[in-house]
DNA sequence: GCATTATTCACCCAAAAGGGTTAATAATGC
DNA sequence: GCATTATTAACCCTTTTGGGTGAATAATGC
């Protein structure tokens, strides 16, 4: 899986929609241009890109390809995603945390000898 | 929140390690750019498309620009992919069970009738 | 003031994305 | 065979992305 390759080909809502459309079953090409205005051609640029993130995969019989949903990288990526956005979150959680303490300590320092060293919040 | 605008900041290698970076913290664009061999005008165009998406925010304090994660964006785009990959997938396993629900019936008539109409793998 | 440092702005460039049109190929129906 | 249809391939064009350089701005330290 390319997390690079499936992040891309998502972040088009042409191409989601084709997802959305095939989520309903296996479509020709023809078939998914069709609530399109723009070209064929075009279409067949998204549906490249969909299967180089082997979000769609296509099964050729005879003059037809039959393009069929995938849904294995989306799930790559979901995971991904919530996985570092937890990790992420957390670590900044964990420096806020010891932001926090230090201050508590500063504080304690400033109570006994009445400096005023705490940091601002400016 | 702009789907889009965030899975194209998350969809580059740089950017996510810019992101990582922040996890630990919030630092200057110097420091940001300093682990990676491209030029400080790079990373602040790479800075400049993680603010679009609102995953990095800027706090100015006098000439420093202290950049900051926002998670929050993550958290839309990890849930969205995830119900939509839930959704689409129960969508493709309905229409399985309907196609052999399909067969099963032609199946019972073929014993009946003894024709020959079941749908072929090919 | 004046030099230094941090950052952006204004360009230039190459590659990719997203769109188009027009051929070429490949299978179907006769 | 021959016309039709489905799809791709081969181009062109424009915009965006990702990189660069060099100048301009803005704040700091003296």
């Amino acid at each position: 899986m390319n997390l690079d390759h499936t992040l891309i080909a998502l972040a088009d809502p042409t191409r989601r929609a084709i997802l959305q459309r095939l989520s309903k079953g296996e479509a020709r090409v023809t078939e998914l241009a069709a609530p399109f205005d723009i070209s064929l051609n075009s279409v067949s640029k998204h549906i490249r890109i969909l299967e180089r993130a082997d979000l769609v995969r296509r099964r050729v019989s005879g003059r037809e390809h039959f393009l069929t949903f995938n849904p294995a990288p989306m799930e790559s990526a979901a995971e991904w995603m919530e996985r570092h956005r937890i990790f992420w979150t957390e670590r900044l959680d964990a420096l806020e945390a010891a932001l926090r303490a230090e201050d508590a300590v500063a504080a304690a320092k400033e109570k006994s000898t009445q400096s005023s060293s705490r940091r601002s919040k400016k």
